[in-house]
DNA sequence: GGCTCCCCCTAAACCGCTTTGAAAAACTAG
DNA sequence: CTAGTTTTTCAAAGCGGTTTAGGGGGAGCC
């Protein structure tokens, strides 16, 4: 392995000189600069990344630790993540530590990681409304950046999410203009605040738009195909008056059990039943195709992983907060799974 | 932070003093270990690693790079692997740095940690027959274990793997004795090494137990449930005469297709199609719960982690090639999934 | 008492890089 | 030509450990 010292020598330089020439400090010359990048190159000289992070104190690591699932089954939406993160972190010479906690202390992962001072700082997924790997690093001052947010009301770490209070809302707004006036929203889990911001936006645009009445139930789940199936299988078999016409999901596998569950009934998409979901486009759910094609709130997860880097990177270079504290919109893609309600004649002049 | 100096100081030793007490070194005294120990612990000392690696040259990280996926679907099984090779690594103190490679070059993230010095070891996964990865690490002499093994019939390098012969033998050899004639075998990519494998013993068994002619037709594929129902489908449209009454499967994903194939084509299982499955017990899949109960051989990926990470342990102290190159055989389990040949009776003498 | 031996410990070098403080070299101005 | 700046380079001190070479002092032996 060829060290700095070795190419000083070689150039009868000291090596601080070929250390600031390589890391593009101004106060060497051109001439002296131009010269060393050649021989490093020539030599195919390899800073060593230990000893650079000794000297500067960073480790260049990041610490990804897999959140605790409720059964031990994958939750497919990290994998997009973590390879998306991986991706743009590489970019930034910065490595990603990925560590799987044994289950019962999803904490100790963190614990550990700080405690060898193997890390700069942490990439927190799937945040509880109260969740103590927050409160961990938090009280620790290690630097972390959360995907999506727990339930306190002004956050005071760096964060990335999307705006979920709208996610509820548009989906609600767009059945309720389109007439339906029984709905049904088959969130996520109760414990993640993803699901309650978006639950508290159906619930604000059913009251906005309650000019005649509107319904809506608010139902909570893992958010699988099953739980998609037997909740809409549920819904659809209330009584005709308490019956929805627009079913909003959570995610894009909901909306496929859903789906199901409609054309078991015997009923049509969009003709009875209209779907809208949040798509965060995970792969394995986007090539499936649906028929018809399904109108979403749309926000890829993988365009995630990129401010999720850059605002870490940011955190460690001891950026202002404010500006790291970041909540996207989604957008409304209106396709074909969504249309008048069926029982719209009736309640249409009041809608207009 | 608390640093080795610091300790000295306190207790008027030197800082060679404490780092060979606290690393057990024998020459310092009993009394003198005890009142180091005692006070690193009561100052809550952890040694920094990053001075610790630069100091003796390794960087207790292991590579691990997620394998190419012909389209960027994730493979569920690297997900196990991953984990429980986290868990291992964990207790054996070493780090897991998690790479994606831009999807051009597989090789890329292998020769970047390498040239960063950042890993002591890798872990490759999905090895192909012939593999660039393998090709690389081999080269550059990076210590480095495989999950499975390429084509060359005599490794040079430290892999774990199952007896794949043994799998596709075990299988066929099985479904010969209960009378099946007609046989089909739905394996994996046709680009790896324990498809390959499983073909071989597949066709050895075809070979060895044919006193009365037996047919079989393998075919190749990526392992999923739309291949296993499309093939099985397949298989079971052909003539009378060509129509396979077993069927095995490199998985127990294209074995849920395959069953998926069998009953809509309005036949039982087993009375008129047996199926075998290899199970490496993804969780997803376990879950699901076959019926009838799955005849399988048996050998869960978790459970190869261990060895995985203990046979890089051992490379990475030099042990000897001979003891890191591991085969392990697969457990048959016979459930209800397989039974006799509907057409045994007529030639269940030339089998007995 | 003098000698060796062993035990326990220390001083100092080292791993490869960064960074501070100061000196040398090269300009600029008077 | 000298004094004053500015630019460029260097020596040396870290970062926090490990490890080599060596030293003090007590025990054992003659």
């Amino acid at each position: 392995m060829v060290t700095i010292k070795q190419i000083s020598e070689k150039l009868h330089l000291s090596p601080a000189t070929v250390s600031r020439a390589l890391n593009g400090y101004p106060e060497v010359s051109a001439r002296t600069r131009l010269l060393v990048e050649d021989t490093a190159r020539r030599l195919n000289y390899r800073p060593n990344q230990l000893a650079k992070k000794l000297a500067t104190g960073r480790s260049g690591m990041i610490g990804l630790v897999l959140p605790p699932s409720p059964d031990q089954s994958f939750d497919p939406t990290f994998y997009d993540v973590m390879t998306g993160l991986s991706r743009r972190l590489t970019e930034l010479d910065l490595d990603l530590v990925f560590h799987a906690p044994v289950l019962e202390d999803e904490v100790e992962p963190f614990r550990r990681l700080v405690g060898k001072q193997a890390v700069d700082g942490f990439i927190v997924t799937n945040p509880k409304l109260s969740d103590p790997r927050i409160e961990f690093l938090r009280s620790d001052g290690v630097p972390f950046v959360v995907h999506g947010r727990d339930a306190s009301p002004a956050p005071d770490y760096a964060f990335f999410d999307i705006d979920n209070f709208r996610v509820g809302y548009d989906a609600a707004k767009l059945l309720i203009d389109l007439g339906h006036r029984q709905l049904c929203f088959l969130n996520g889990p109760e414990d993640v605040h993803f699901s309650f911001e978006r639950r508290r936006g159906f619930e604000q645009a059913l009251r906005d738009f309650g000019s005649s009445p509107v319904f809506g139930t608010v139902r909570h789940g893992r958010m699988t195909e099953t739980y998609g199936y037997m909740q809409a299988l549920a819904a659809l078999s209330e009584p005709e008056n308490a019956r929805p016409t627009g079913i909003a999901c959570s995610s894009t596998i909901i909306a496929a059990g859903a789906m199901r569950a409609i054309r078991d009934k015997g009923l049509n998409i969009p003709a009875d039943v209209s779907v809208i979901a949040h798509d965060d486009a995970p792969p394995q759910v986007h090539a499936m195709g649906f028929d018809p094609a399904l109108t979403v709130t749309f926000s890829p997860l993988r365009d995630a992983c990129r401010p999720l880097a850059d605002i870490l990177q940011g955190l460690l270079n001891g950026d202002n907060l404010a500006g790291l504290q970041v909540t996207e919109e989604a957008e409304l893609i209106v396709r074909q799974s969504t249309g008048p309600s069926p029982l719209s004649k009736q309640v249409q002049g009041q809608t207009a």
